[in-house]
DNA sequence: CTAGGGTTAG
């Protein structure tokens, strides 16, 4: 029998009231019951600090009352490596009647799971008398574990159908933890209404920790975040779940449509925001914080904030396991530290295929397609199977250097030897290596025969090829099907816009134009970040708002009348309006990026690198003028743009005119 | 008392 006692520690917050234990473990030895101590805090939720003192006088209590406990057999269960010891342990907890006894079947529940098949666990169950609560419980998170959820669904059914059982805070975390794997959102919801009949009022931070999560995974980070500001005193693992449902929802359109660019920034900016909250708490961050913060960081090109959460993990000795080692690996090659990506790669003491495609898309990104083919080599090597995010990064890296046939190579090779089936992403890459190539035709051909109806990144891939090619036709098409898919987005009109421009169809960029109008589309400002002495400035085109705007300007005229002198004819065509050709020329000398790597030359050392941060692509005006700057001023300037980097370096540039 | 929640690449 056991006897359950509460010790409020409102009036001793710091020290456990030892008299008030005592008697009540004097009173349970006479009456020879089992002692279960809680420690409460002032609001009667179980207080933490004590949780392994608990733990400890409970076990304690547990070995003198209750024999079977220290039973010799349950060790030898523990051991238990084979299915066939188990079998053999099994039969002696038979003989004895041992099996009769809840603590017992829970402990080979557990083991049998892990290495019996999957009838033999369910009969050691089934077998049970009376199962309790606690023995639905731990079978249902079992079956979630080995990734049977619908079996643990029809037994959570089983234990409704018992009228002397209700589920209970244990019941729902392992069911909404497989159900946000699987992205049953119907399910998770139809389930969340139990948890509303069950568990009233809902205190508990593991189920609520449960459901913001299953409602982040499924992509509702509004009503994730509802839920965690529903509780009261978060703990770690509370935290780290906000965190991490903004720092996942802070890059799920990379490359993709420019619209969610904002959503993205400010999902990373929440991560930071709320990590400030979580710290005034008093909670401690551990390696799963970081990880979030690492994440945001890299999608804001925050590497200030980057480097002290990597200086955090060595001073607090938190490990440098391989999540926290991917993180960081995208963080610094986000923000264009490809040395100390690769350096920390090489040091992390365990890489997985995460590791790897984390890496080798850094070295695509960068223009250095050659190495990154290398390291693909060399994880298959190490004997890590490709897998599609791999493949994506190698055929990235195939098309930022123009190695078109290695590209179609691997492409084929992905379904031929590594058996992944393409999704639409590797479409996109395809369209995108063979149209950057030149071979336009060729890509629209390929978008027409592919197995699953073409999303708009698709389009605005072979928009994208038929702009640099000036294959007016192709573009066309490719605009027809974006509208159709993206109405609401202005980069689509204003490329066709500048198709027409440049083959000087005034009239039809006209119309477009105003088509864009009539829709009521805003045209989405070009804007430049850049980073100086740990903090960030943004410039806008032609953008006067910067305190040092005056002197900008000043050496602007000083950059434009240098470009002149060597050379440099501006290239219009990318200019959208029907404007005259010398307002067109202004108008390009106040691209956002102009006006902050002139800040950055004014107010950086000479020997630092440039280094910008772009919402939109580098438009062809500003990537040969920048390739000319970074010669007249003996600067290095590096640009990220929306998807990859440009190095600018003495004339010319990383990704060879490619983009 | 034994059962439960949080991490990485696109």
């Amino acid at each position: 029998m056991f006897v359950t006692t509460y010790i409020f520690l409102d009036h001793f917050p710091d020290s456990i009231p030892e008299c008030s234990y005592l008697n009540a473990q004097n009173e349970s030895l006479k009456q020879k019951t089992c002692l279960v101590v809680h420690v409460l805090n002032a609001k009667g939720i179980r207080d933490t600090r004590w949780a392994s003192w608990c733990r400890k006088i409970n076990s304690d209590m547990m070995r003198a009352v209750s024999p079977t406990l220290n039973c010799p057999i349950l060790h030898l269960l523990q051991k238990c490596k084979t299915f066939n010891t188990l079998k053999q342990v099994h039969a002696q907890m038979i003989t004895t009647g041992l099996i009769l006894h809840t603590y017992p079947i829970s402990r080979i529940l557990l083991i049998s799971s892990s290495l019996s098949p999957l009838p033999y666990t369910l009969a050691i169950f089934s077998r049970a008398p009376n199962p309790s609560i606690f023995l639905y419980n731990t079978l249902i998170s079992r079956l979630t574990v080995n990734n049977q959820v619908k079996l643990a669904l029809s037994l959570y059914d089983q234990m409704l159908a018992d009228p002397n059982l209700r589920p209970n805070n244990y019941t729902y975390p392992s069911l909404f933890k497989a159900f946000a794997a699987q992205q049953w959102f119907k399910h998770g919801q139809a389930l969340h209404v139990h948890i509303l009949k069950f568990i009233y009022p809902l205190r508990d931070n593991f189920v609520q920790a449960s459901l913001l999560n299953f409602y982040s995974r499924c992509g509702r980070v509004d009503i994730a975040r509802y839920f965690f500001d529903q509780i009261m005193e978060p703990d770690l693992a509370t935290w780290n779940s906000i965190l991490s449902a903004y720092a996942r929802n802070s890059s799920v359109s990379l490359s993709g449509d420019p619209r969610l660019l904002d959503e993205n920034t400010s999902s990373s900016l929440e991560v930071l925001n709320l990590f400030g909250h979580m710290q005034k708490s008093g909670a401690e961050p551990s390696e799963v914080t970081l990880v979030a913060i690492i994440t945001a960081c890299a999608e804001l090109g925050a590497l200030g904030q980057g480097i002290w959460a990597h200086v955090y993990i060595i001073k607090n000795a938190l490990s440098l396991n391989h999540y926290i080692g991917t993180a960081l690996i995208t963080l610094y090659t986000n923000c264009g530290r490809l040395g100390f990506a690769s350096q920390l790669f090489y040091q992390l003491p365990h890489t997985d295929i995460f590791c790897f495609n984390a890496m080798i898309r850094g070295l695509a990104i960068h223009g250095r397609g050659c190495e990154a083919l290398d390291l693909f080599e060399t994880m298959k090597h190490k004997g890590l199977t490709p897998d599609n995010v791999t493949m994506l990064a190698v055929m990235c890296a195939c098309s930022h250097v123009g190695l078109v046939d290695e590209g179609r190579r691997y492409f084929e090779l992905m379904t031929s030897i590594y058996g992944l089936k393409p999704k639409i992403e590797h479409y996109c890459c395809l369209v995108d290596l063979l149209g950057r190539a030149g071979l336009v035709k060729e890509a629209e051909e390929r978008i027409l025969t592919i197995p699953m109806k073409p999303n708009a990144v698709l389009w605005r891939c072979l928009l994208g090829a038929a702009r640099v090619h000036g294959d007016l036709e192709t573009g066309e098409v490719a605009l027809k099907k974006l509208v159709e898919l993206e109405p609401e987005t202005s980069g689509n009109y204003v490329l066709l816009s500048n198709m027409y421009s440049c083959k000087k169809k005034w009239d039809d960029a006209k119309r477009v134009r105003q088509l864009m109008k009539e829709r009521g589309v805003e045209k989405m400002p070009g804007s430049s970040l850049v980073e100086v002495d740990g903090s960030m400035h943004e410039f806008l085109a032609g953008d006067k708002s910067h305190p040092r705007a005056r002197e900008v300007y000043l050496k602007l005229e000083d950059m434009n009348a240098k470009l002149q002198e060597h050379g440099h004819r501006a290239r219009t065509r990318e200019v959208l309006f029907d404007i005259e050709e010398e307002e067109k020329e202004e108008a390009l000398s106040y691209h956002s990026e102009r006006l902050a790597i002139a800040f950055a030359l004014i107010a950086t050392d000479s020997c630092t690198p440039v280094r910008i941060i772009k919402n939109l692509r580098v438009c062809v005006d500003c990537h040969s003028s920048t390739k000319l700057l970074s010669r007249i001023y003996g600067r290095e300037i590096i640009v990220r743009d929306r998807t990859r980097f440009h190095h600018f370096n003495n004339g010319s540039c990383s990704c060879l005119d490619y983009w």
